[in-house]
DNA sequence: AAAATAAAGGACAAAAATGTCTTTTATTAA
DNA sequence: TTAATAAAAGACATTTTTGTCCTTTATTTT
């Protein structure tokens, strides 16, 4: 069991790599997203179907069309793209999965989990889903396998 | 999705369940367990099972026999039972699922994501199987629901 | 030794996550 | 306006997780 879901992992992945392509002026088809992040192509669509309903990402149909952003959605936090795919369970959730706990109402590894949720919290509101766009076009990182 | 799988979180609520009752003195049935933490009875004896196999948890079968721990093994980190349970993918894993990602090699987001991942492993290598006996005995918290 | 108790083990079932395929709709270029 | 392109949508298939049930094995009490 990881952190995320393969869905989510997906997602942060096309979406770091449709920022990339949009930074350089560029829209991206599906199938040159799922080759690059090495997923799955129908199964990655119906991803990115999700993220442009939930207006994360932006797309257009017809030739020249694609998967893109515009310079507000770059700067948008990763955690919409976590949120659209995965909901917030994992920003809000008690960790021991007990639904009466909370702040006034605390389960024993409340305060001890809630530590790791704000840093987790915290990383995913930071980081920009064009974060890494200069450093995936200078080759610094890759974002398959 | 939650950060921790359902066997997890059923797991690790047991597991401080049975450590509280054996800091009172007493082994416990898989029926007074399900009960006390909401938990579905034959789907939890599979997880006490295999925590059983790996050591984490001790039981003895027949008449006043059932799940218990010794001093030592309530000393036994959290984490013992994450990894009996869902492996440790989550102490090791890429945030984004890159198989190639590591130290040497990283993915964009590892830096920020070895925070995370760094903050849960010590939080459940620091929570130990018996940290909230006397917090449970007191009532200051439950683990049901 | 026999009966009762409780975990261990294996086979099976349902639900959710993951993955595939085909048709439809929107857009653009010729 | 027609043909080509590419996302959207829906139906379907597989795998994994979650959950159930029944039989076997070990232990204890009578």
């Amino acid at each position: 069991m990881a952190i995320f879901s393969k869905t989510c992992e997906y997602a942060m992945r096309a979406v770091f790599y449709v920022a990339q392509r949009s930074h350089e002026g560029y829209k991206v088809g599906i199938k040159e997203i799922a080759g690059h992040i090495n997923s799955p192509e129908p199964f990655l669509a119906k991803i990115l179907q999700q993220l442009s309903r939930d207006g994360v990402i932006l797309s257009t149909k017809g030739p020249n069309g694609g998967f893109y952003f515009d310079a507000a959605s770059l700067n948008r936090p990763l955690a919409d793209v976590v949120t659209a795919v995965d909901g917030d369970e994992i920003f809000t959730g008690c960790g021991l999965g007990l639904t009466y706990c909370s702040e006034s109402n605390p389960c024993p590894l409340h305060e001890e989990f809630k530590k790791v949720r704000n840093q987790l919290t915290h990383m995913l509101h930071t980081t920009t889903i064009g974060k890494f766009n200069l450093g995936l076009i200078k080759g610094k990182f890759t974002l398959n396998k």
